[in-house]
DNA sequence: CGTGGGTGCACCAATAGCTTC
DNA sequence: TGAAGCTATTGGTGCACCCAC
């Protein structure tokens, strides 16, 4: 609680009411635009408050109506650029129909998210959409859920809470990059290289990847499939390490491109020294077709899968919601880091 | 407005002490944590609260303090990783005295941020930080001025409009991107690549760039010179049909490093095949010391940007705010894609 | 077309009641 | 009896919506 400005006092409905010889509840109607105030009670109205310089205090509406139009997104990393593209999906749904999205950012604390989750209860948002910071447990949604604010799951499933969720399917993602990595490439040793363990993404991906390279007949690299930080820094270091040691496996999926660029870097691929080795990442950012080489990369409509998110909350809060419930079918976008395409020549986002 | 629950009716404040057989008074001194009350009403008072789901309610609170806790970070872009970043030194400054940072998306429409910003006002939030849209006009910021509302606004200059700013030296950019290029490099013919025309850092960057590169004797290539957009899609075009019509300038400044990843793919840095031609991108985003070749490129931290901007905003709001005022100096990190490093060879990010 | 009175929920200043020494 | 220290309460307030007339 802070930020009160003394000094220059409000000018309030009833002030512009009283200047005018009218009641508040006739300025109240004029404010809300309704047909029940004749034009020149309006006109008047509006010129008043304009040369009273009135504010109109949506807050203590608010109050009175018990209504709001602030829905919360709260996510660990806004510099995702995954993530903050699905905020344009979620942002493009709810403000169709009037309400007001705003980010808060947890920065992957479960301290502040809590802190950031009890303000949102405490304003009486309308919703809230959240990723769950990766140390989250239940325990951390029990206020939510026990508020009964609407709330939406993103991306990250947590155990023991049943709110709805929303996410990729990240089973089909492993098949999908098993499937290119053996019977495209034909690839006999591979790993999932990167993702944070507690991840739930992460878990799912390796699984399905896990079981499909298997039943292909590929072998398992059980050293490149150690969890690690999702970032380009820490996957290059991590692989400048493991290339140390002994060559790399023939395929790698990757956690994120964001991975894979790091991944990419020390394998230098793309030089005259490259290690062979297909390289797949996921997400598909914008920047994948422009790296060198260009990235192949599994994708799911980022903006779509936020507004899938957008109408699971809709209905959560008991409002229609017209289009799919359904997040979108992952799909590959295969370019030259998995070698299918030359290494030196774009290639367009849509693969 | 919209998000009424109805249904389940919402416990109050009353109903806690009357449950009790204490005054809501009381309840309120608890909920706040006063000392005023002794430690065994308190206990008690929070078993009952818990006991019937009682919930705070922040608002109404703000309505009778005159105070909230909300500040606002209306920008264009929350998928441009330097904004992002410079969000993150926002929130860390303003966290810390108790301020609830959240992040508000114009996706560069002006009508988009006239609404977020009108929102913000009704709802009394306690101060804003903006990067105006790229049409902004003065206009659009007259009625923040007139609430008073504290405002930041941040990167972007607008005209006319004699709200605090805070930004990078554009000037100083500028002439360290000429100074490198001319007196390092030697390039005879230079460009500033990209940015659009409308955006207040390109006009600030460009005339101290083009002054300096002038008077170190080096020609301005015109045709590189033109507004674009500030992606690396728009940049990898524009870039690929000029190299059509003949040899790039021999040094080129980006507007930014996406511009940069652009530039540098079209001219097929890194290859055996490349053109002589120095780039350097401005920001420093992660991604470009992992880029192939990696990216040089003009760094103003823009987590220390973002804090700078916390502390001129917690001035404007009358608090007491440590630290400097001043935006950080830019700084030159210089790696492969100038010709200052092997292009194959890994740069850490620190040049 | 326009109005009065009541309501939403909690803060705040002033004050009253009770111990204790 | 009185001063000092705690604790808890009353009544008014913040601003606008809503119903009934």
């Amino acid at each position: 609680m802070q930020g009160g400005r003394p000094g220059v006092r409000r000018v309030r409905m009833i002030d512009v009411a009283n200047s005018l010889g009218l009641s508040r509840a006739t300025v109240s109607l004029v404010m809300r635009n309704s047909p029940l105030v004749s034009e020149a009670t309006r006109n008047a109205v509006l010129a008043e408050a304009e040369r009273l310089g009135y504010i109109y205090n949506q807050a203590a509406a608010n109050l009175r109506t018990q209504r709001n139009d602030l829905v919360g997104l709260v996510m660990p990393d806004v510099m995702n650029p995954f993530v903050a593209e699905v905020s344009l999906g979620v942002q493009e749904v709810l403000g169709e129909v009037g309400f007001f999205v705003m980010i808060a950012n947890t920065v992957d604390r479960v301290g502040l998210q809590r802190q950031i989750l009890g303000s949102l209860v405490g304003h009486r948002a309308a919703g809230v959409v959240t990723i769950p910071a990766l140390t989250a447990t239940a325990d951390d949604f029990a206020g939510l859920r026990q508020s009964g604010l609407p709330t939406v799951l993103l991306l990250r499933r947590i155990d023991g809470v049943d709110l709805p969720f929303v996410g990729t399917d990240e089973a089909a993602i492993g098949r999908l990059g098993a499937e290119h990595l053996t019977a495209v490439h034909g690839c006999r040793r591979v790993a999932y290289f990167g993702g944070d363990p507690l991840a739930s993404p992460r878990v799912g991906r390796m699984e399905s990847f896990r079981r499909a390279v298997t039943e292909a007949g590929a072998g398992w690299d059980a050293a490149w499939s150690q969890p690690l930080d999702a970032t380009a820094d820490a996957a290059y270091r991590r692989a400048a390490e493991l290339l140390e040691a002994g060559p790399p496996p023939d395929g790698v999926l990757c956690h994120s491109d964001n991975v894979a660029y790091g991944l990419a870097k020390a394998l230098r691929l793309g030089t005259p020294e490259a290690a062979p080795c297909a390289v797949l990442g996921i997400d598909d950012l914008h920047q994948s077709a422009m790296w060198n080489p260009s990235i192949s990369s599994i994708a799911t409509d980022p903006v779509e899968l936020g507004r899938v998110c957008g109408r699971v909350l809709l209905a959560e809060m008991g409002m229609p919601a017209e289009g799919s419930r359904v997040p979108p079918a992952p799909e590959m976008h295969a370019r030259a880091s998995c070698g299918c395409h030359r290494a030196t020549r774009p290639a367009g986002r849509a693969g």
